[in-house]
Formats: structure tokens, C-alpha cells, sequence
DNA sequence: GGTCCTGCGTTACC
DNA sequence: ACCGGTAACGCAGGACC
């Protein structure tokens, strides 16, 4: 039969000593098919540089011998062939080794110590990636496909498992046309009485979907909201949850911070109750792998946890200072949820439940928002790295790079390079650091008519046009290549190198698609650009990282110096066109306009462009009115990495200012924000300096409320580890002390107050939000606000420091 | 008991 | 363990006088 599918899961399973891919996705019919199928499984031994023929057809015969056998089946080599392949750019002859199950790769590999053999590789890649790499089923993209329907007890009764059909597959085809996708996604969500897995009770637990709104509780006999489903106890709410799963049978199971919170408390709770949480389409169990992380699946239903693929993918892109799913979807979808105090479910009154309730149901209902929000987004990157939509959505961004070359290694007949083993790891973060990038010292000033010019994706860039990579990398000197002045000396081929290769195409494909974009202003194209913009800024990181596959120190040294002798050129040249240069970070330069035509401007821009090499390209980020650039607050020099500027249309770009750091309380953080908007605006001190004034004022008259004032600062590591007590870690003590739930990651808020001895520690004199007390005046005078002023001032010659002598008079009780 | 310096720790920039 | 280096700056803690 034929059918038009897309795949969404990959999974697979043994059965008689054999490995079967289980491929689950939607029809265009809408209905939820499984695919079987099967593929030749191999990997490679590359053979040594000049064998006779000979030779390799005996080691051919010792290869096919070679037979293991663990607790369950024995495993063998089928067959092998010999290839002409390339490996980190290098032609070799290398041998394809068939074998029946993929597991016993390892173990068939190690009894390979054959010395004609250089290296064996491509045995530690997962099946479903061999998977998808062999039968080229991409995930999300529309087939056509002729199978035949399993109907019989095949296969271990592959047919019993909860879709509507199973077919084993015969041919695919590449659908010309490729629809657009539409997932069914079920959001959920649970709310408990303890925070600790599976300590307390589930209270209730929503779920949303299309036309779909539940909140299942145990607690809800007075309920009168519709969607209020009531349960005799927790067992059956568990069961209820189940059985509403598998009815709406969603493509996407999707909770934020479900991962690590919802899913691993279900199955917790599942079990205290003596029930199976079975929501797998074959009745199992979600399972959880356990990396630093939890990651929770499910099988046949892609469980996504929002909250892992935002903070990898979005949050360096993010205003929010905590990725809260309040604060996240406020940003991201413009709805601010109702607030609800936490409290156990024995202190919560008759006629707060409805609250509850809803607030609970709201939860889900943003989840499902967000989700849908962000799935263009997955779906790109799904379809770019070609890995299942399950692994796309927590992968880390090297994890993507990884993936996206191994998907595409058989257009350069390349062998993957291996994992590192772990002393490799160990002693790849033994080779220590190298120099990163260069930043300017600006001279502090007020600067009218600023320019700045950036490199479009530098580091990426300069891979590619310097061809830096662990292929093209050379510790000696090598004809046809560039010598890159570190220490030791580096030399790079110029013969282009694959990975370089890929990163020219993605380079080239977000210019295109930003391009597309800009024309159509349309989802698609944006999360196209978006995902071709992230795989190339995390190439350079990738290179430098030691957990990589293609991990090349050198090459990363290398970008960075090469980025560095590239601005710095550029900068003399724009100080040559009788530009004056006052900032630069990286792949940035800041210079002023003064008399010069925007078209000058433009010229100049030209000619470096003109001088660069390969894709190198420098960009003009923008013209500003005015611009600051502050002293540090110990010495004379100008701050790096802290200036604002302001442009025609009076919007503010405020970097490195206490403004935006989330550590400093909000008082001096607005304040910071509303003096440098005024200064920027009137080009002079005077109306900031009275807003200053007023605060001042305010801050003796103690007209300040508290929550203006809360200081807040992230609990990086459990309390025991801290060598070096601050305020916050102070207060994470307390907070404990009196059951107040504490986990890393929180941020811990607290005030500082007046206290009748007069301690020296801040830490002392820190409070939590609801303790009593006076707020200490001095310390946020002192502390907060004039640090966060005071070098601004001084750029106009204005001493802050002579508004502070009011505190002595206000202790004199003139206030 | 004060001053100075250093290291820890957090958060930012790119 | 899950991309890199550069940088500012508050606070604690210890050296030193």
C-alpha cells in the first residue's frame, strides 16, 4: 500500500538477533502509521597507505571470521567490502564491515587489532543515526512511501502497538511538493505538594490540546468549572491522565521543565500507587536517561520539554532574566499568566481550589502557545541537522554542529572521525587556554554621531576563509598552505577542507534565507535564517570544544588570532580614511562620523569590504546619535564591554551598565537607565543629574518600596561548596533553615537592612524580602545607587559623591 | 582597627 | 561534560601596619 508520510520518531528494536528500524509519523490523511524497516549495518576500518591487494583480501577473510557472542545472541560480520573513502581529508583504502547487529560494533571492533588496520571507525554512531543516514528517511519531510501492511503476529507482534497501521517498508519516494506540517501537540502540566520528586501528592494535572482542556484532580468534588475532571483519588487521576494521552493521541507530548519536574514525578507517582504510567504506543513506561540531566521519552509520542530547547537554542537571544515559563512567555507571546502563591494543599482554603484550578490550567495552555510558537523553529533545525525531533529539541549547539557534519560527510566520501575517549577528554582540557578576542580601550566621553560596523558571523568566517579545520590542520610545515602565528606555529591547506566547505553552504544559505526573509516576512524563511545564523556562531566553539569529534585546538586559536589581526586591520584602515576610532569588542568598531557624508562612509565601508578575504565581510550595524563611554570604577581607563548609545528614533542600546545586569536591585538599574536616556537625549548632564537628586531624596525619605530594592543573585552550586560566604548564599542558609525550598539554579533574593550594632559584613546586614526591617539607606546610597552613577557623572566633571552629604544631616533629624 | 590586595563569584559582551 | 575567551565589579578574607 501506499501511503504519504512524514516521519516525526525513530526508534528501534531487536527481534531474533536482527535490528529493526520503527519509524513513527503522520499520513497526509492524518493518520499514525509505524514504519519498519531495515537497514545494513557497517562501520570501517581504514587500512594503512599502500597495502598489496593481497594483503587486504587476506585481512578480509581474518575480518569475516571474527564472531561475538553476549548473554543473548551472537553476532557476526556478514561481509566486507573494500572503498576508496577519505578520511580527515585523506584518500585511504578502507574496508566496510557488515555485521548483524549494530550493539556489537564495539566488541567486533576491538578483536580487530589486525596491524594492517590503521583505525576503525563509524562504530560508535547510533543506529538511528546509521538509520537515517543510509535510507535517507529524513525527519519531517513528506515521502511517499510503498509498504506492506503487517497484519500477523510478525515480528514479535509489532503489529499490537497503538496506531493505525504498521508497514513494512518497501520503497520511498521524495514528495515533490512537501506540505506544510501541522503537529498535534498536548501540553501538560502538574502541580504537587513538594517539590522533590514524587515526595507529595499530584494535586492535579492539566492537559491542553486542540479543542482540549482538562485540569484532573483528586480535589475538585466543589469544583464548578467545566473543565474540572474529579477523581476518587491520586491512582485514578494517574489513570485518567493515561487514558485522555492515548485518546488525544498527540504527535508532541510538551510541559516546561517537564523533563526534569512533571514527567519523572508521574512515573514517581505511578509507582508509590503501585500503577504502571504506561503511555507508550507499546504500554511502556516513560524511561529516563540520565546525563547530567533527566531526559524522560516516551515511546511513540515525542515528549518535549520547552524549557531545554529555549534555553539552549533561545535564551542568549532573550530579554528575560530568568527563562521562568512566566517570564518567557511574556516575552515570546505577550501573555502575563496570573500569579499563584505556592502553599501545601492543607492550607488552601474551599474557594481558592477554583483558583488553583485555573491557574494550573493556564500553565498548559501557555505551554502549548509557546510550543507552537517555537515550532517552526524545531521543525528547521529537525530538517537542517537531520536528527530526530527528540534529540533536536535538548542536543546541545555542539551536539547540532556535530550532527549536521556527520549528515552530511557522504557528499566529501568521508569516514566520521570517532568520539574522544575520556582520557582523550581529560587530556584535551589539560592543553589550557588560548587567546580569545581583542577589545579596544575606549577612551571615556560623551560622542555625538557614532558608527558601528560589525563582521557578519566573524568566527565562522574566518574558518572558512583561512580553511581552519582538524583536516586541513598542520603541525608542520606543509606546501600550498598559511602559517598562522601561534605558539607553537600552525599551518593550514589550502585545499578546502569539508568542514570549512559546510560552513561556507550554511553561511551562504542564511544569507539567502535572511534575504527570503526580508522579502516575505514569513516563519519559515525566519527559522531557516535563524538555524543556518546559530550552526555557523556555534562552529567556532565547536572546534575549540574537547567533547568534539572534530575538535582542533589549533584551528580554534587559529580563528581567534586570525579575527583579531582582521579587526585590528580594519581598524587602522578606517583611521587611515581620517576616521577616529573609539571602541571595538571582537568583531565590532565603533568610530565617529565628525564631518564625513554618510556616503563617505558607505565608500569606506566598500574598500575594506573590497581588501577582505574569501567571505569576510564587514557590515554596518548602525548609525547613532550619541554614545557614552564610562571610566572603571578602579582607575583612570575607560571601561571595556560597558557603553549605551542612542539612535535617531531615541531608542536606547544600553551594554554592560548595571541597567542590564539582573544582579543589582531594580532601583539602581531604572535609575542607571533613566539618567543615561536623559543624557543621551539632551547631549548634557543637567536634567539627569536632578532626576539623580530626587532619588536621592527619596532614598532618605525612605519612600522607596522594598521590592525596588531586592537584590537577586543566582545560587550557582549547593550551599556546602561555597569557600566564600556572600549575602546570598547567607541567605539560601536561612531560607533552608526554615524549609523554604532552595535549589541551584535560584535565584535568591534578599535586602539589605539597618541593624542596631553596626556590622561590617553586608552579608550580616542581609535580610530575606518578608523579614522585618528598616531598609539601610546608606548602603543603597553608598552601594547601589552612586556605583551605578557616579562614573557616568564624571565624565561631565560632576562629583555624585557631594549628594551623599545629606545622610549627615538626615541623621541630624533634618529629614 | 583600618587599608590594601587577592580570590571568589556572578553576570555581562561578543 | 554537553561551545570559546574577555571583562567589570561586589564582597569576603587575609596580609600588613
Amino acid at each position: 500500500m501506499e501511503i504519504n508520510f512524514i516521519p516525526i520518531d525513530y526508534d528501534y528494536f531487536d527481534y531474533q538477533g536482527r535490528t529493526y528500524a520503527k519509524i513513527i509519523g503522520r499520513t497526509d490523511k492524518g493518520k499514525k502509521v509505524c514504519i519498519i524497516d531495515e537497514v545494513p549495518v557497517y562501520f570501517w576500518a581504514i587500512l594503512k597507505p599502500k597495502l598489496l591487494e593481497k594483503k587486504i583480501r587476506q585481512l578480509q577473510e581474518k575480518i569475516e571470521r571474527i564472531k561475538v557472542e553476549s548473554a543473548n545472541r551472537e553476532s557476526k560480520v556478514l561481509k566486507t567490502e573494500v572503498h576508496d573513502k577519505n578520511f580527515l581529508g585523506k584518500e585511504c583504502k578502507a574496508i566496510k564491515i557488515f555485521i548483524t547487529n549494530l550493539k556489537d560494533a564495539h566488541d567486533i571492533a576491538d578483536k580487530m587489532g589486525f596491524d594492517e588496520i590503521e583505525k576503525r571507525r563509524e562504530y560508535d554512531l547510533g543506529y538511528v543515526t546509521k538509520y537515517i543516514l543510509e535510507r535517507k528517511l529524513k525527519p519531517l519531510v513528506w515521502y511517499n512511501i510503498d509498504g506492506e501492511l503487517i497484519t500477523d503476529n510478525e515480528l514479535g507482534g509489532i503489529n499490537s502497538i497503538e496506531v493505525d497501521d504498521v508497514l513494512k517498508l518497501k520503497t520511498i519516494k521524495l514528495l515533490e511538493k512537501q506540505p506544510e506540517f501541522k503537529p498535534k501537540i498536548l501540553a501538560y502540566d502538574i502541580e504537587t505538594d513538594e517539590f522533590e520528586i514524587g515526595k507529595g501528592h499530584i494535586l492535579m494535572i492539566s492537559l491542553v490540546g486542540e479543542n482540549f482542556k482538562k485540569v484532573l484532580t483528586w480535589k475538585g468534588k466543589d469544583s464548578k468549572k467545566q473543565f474540572v475532571e474529579n477523581f476518587k483519588d491520586e491512582t485514578e487521576m494517574l489513570e485518567a491522565f493515561v487514558r485522555y494521552v492515548k485518546e488525544q493521541d498527540p504527535d508532541i507530548l510538551t510541559g516546561y521543565f517537564s523533563d526534569n519536574f512533571d514527567l519523572p514525578y508521574l512515573r514517581a507517582r505511578a509507582e508509590h500507587n503501585q500503577m504502571k504510567l504506561n503511555l507508550g504506543i507499546d504500554n511502556s513506561q516513560p524511561s529516563f536517561s540520565r546525563g547530567r540531566l533527566l531526559t524522560g521519552k516516551i515511546k511513540g509520542i515525542v515528549h518535549i520539554d520547552m524549557l531545554r530547547f529555549i534555553q539552549i537554542v533561545y535564551s542568549q537571544y532573550l530579554q528575560s532574566e530568568t527563562l521562568s515559563l512566566n517570564e518567557v512567555a511574556s516575552e515570546l507571546l505577550g501573555e502575563k499568566k496570573t500569579e499563584w502563591e505556592h502553599k501545601h494543599s492543607s492550607k488552601i482554603k474551599k474557594h481558592e481550589w477554583e483558583d488553583y484550578f485555573e491557574y494550573n490550567l493556564q500553565d498548559s495552555v501557555i505551554t502549548k502557545n509557546l510550543a507552537e510558537k517555537i515550532w517552526p523553529d524545531l521543525q528547521e533545525f529537525t530538517r537542517i541537522i537531520q536528527e530526530p525531533l527528540f534529540e533536536i529539541s535538548r542536543d546541545s549547539m555542539s551536539a547540532h554542529v556535530e550532527n549536521y557534519i556527520i549528515h552530511n560527510l557522504e557528499r566529501f566520501n568521508e569516514i566520521a572521525e570517532k568520539r574522544p575517549t575520556h582520557e582523550e577528554i581529560g587530556d584535551r582540557r589539560e592543553e589550557g587556554r588560548f587567546e580569545g578576542a581583542f577589545v579596544l580601550q575606549p577612551v571615556p566621553g560623551l560622542y555625538s554621531n557614532v558608527i558601528f560596523f560589525d563582521f557578519t558571523s566573524m568566527y565562522a568566517s574566518v574558518i572558512v576563509s583561512y580553511n581552519l579545520s582538524k583536516s586541513t590542520y598542520s603541525e608542520k610545515e606543509i606546501p600550498d598552505s598559511v602559517e598562522v602565528d601561534l605558539n607553537p606555529k600552525a599551518y593550514f591547506s589550502k585545499k578546502p577542507g569539508f568542514f570549512p566547505q559546510m560552513l561556507a553552504e550554511i553561511i551562504k544559505k542564511r544569507k539567502m534565507y535572511k534575504q527570503e526573509y526580508n522579502q516575505k516576512k514569513d516563519t519559515l524563511s525566519k527559522a531557516r535564517s535563524n538555524a543556518f545564523k546559530l550552526l555557523a556562531n556555534a562552529s567556532y566553539g565547536y572546534q575549540g570544544f574537547f567533547g568534539a569529534r572534530y575538535y582542533c585546538l589549533p584551528a580554534a586559536a587559529a580563528t581567534a588570532a586570525l579575527a583579531r589581526s582582521s579587526v585590528k586591520d580594519a581598524i587602522e584602515k578606517i583611521k587611515n580614511q581620517g576616521y577616529k576610532v573609539i571602541y571595538s569588542d571582537t568583531d565590532s568598531i565603533a568610530l565617529l562620523q565628525e564631518n564625513k557624508t554618510k556616503k563617505q562612509v558607505l565608500e569606506t565601508l566598500e574598500k575594506i569590504n573590497s581588501e577582505l578575504p574569501g567571505v569576510m565581510e564587514l557590515d554596518l550595524e548602525g548609525f547613532f546619535k550619541r554614545g557614552i563611554w564610562v571610566t572603571k570604577r578602579t582607575g583612570e581607563f575607560g571601561a571595556k564591554k560597558k557603553y549605551a548609545l542612542i539612535d535617531d528614533k531615541n531608542k536606547l542600546k544600553i551594554r554592560g551598565f548595571e541597567t542590564v545586569r539582573r544582579d543589582w536591585c531594580n532601583l539602581a538599574r531604572q535609575t542607571q537607565n533613566k539618567i543615561l536616556q536623559l543624557i543621551l537625549e539632551n547631549g548634557n548632564e543637567k536634567q539627569a543629574l536632578e532626576y539623580l537628586k530626587k532619588i536621592v531624596k527619596q532614598i532618605k525619605l525612605r519612600e522607596i518600596p522594598l521590592e525596588q530594592l531586592l537584590i537577586r543573585t543566582q545560587l550557582k552550586k549547593p550551599i556546602e561548596e561555597y569557600k566564600s560566604i556572600s549575602p546570598h548564599v547567607t541567605i539560601a542558609k536561612k531560607m533552608k533553615e526554615k524549609n523554604i525550598p532552595v535549589n541551584i539554579g535560584m535565584l535568591i533574593e534578599y535586602y539589605i537592612a539597618e541593624t542596631n550594632e553596626k556590622k561590617a559584613l553586608v552579608r550580616d546586614r542581609a535580610k530575606m524580602p518578608d523579614e522585618k526591617g528598616k531598609y539601610d539607606i546608606e548602603y543603597y546610597l553608598k552601594n547601589q545607587i552612586l556605583p551605578a552613577v557616579e562614573n557616568i557623572f564624571e565624565v561631565f566633571n560632576v562629583n555624585t559623591n557631594e549628594l551623599l552629604d545629606g545622610k549627615k544631616q538626615m541623621k541630624l533629624g533634618e529629614f
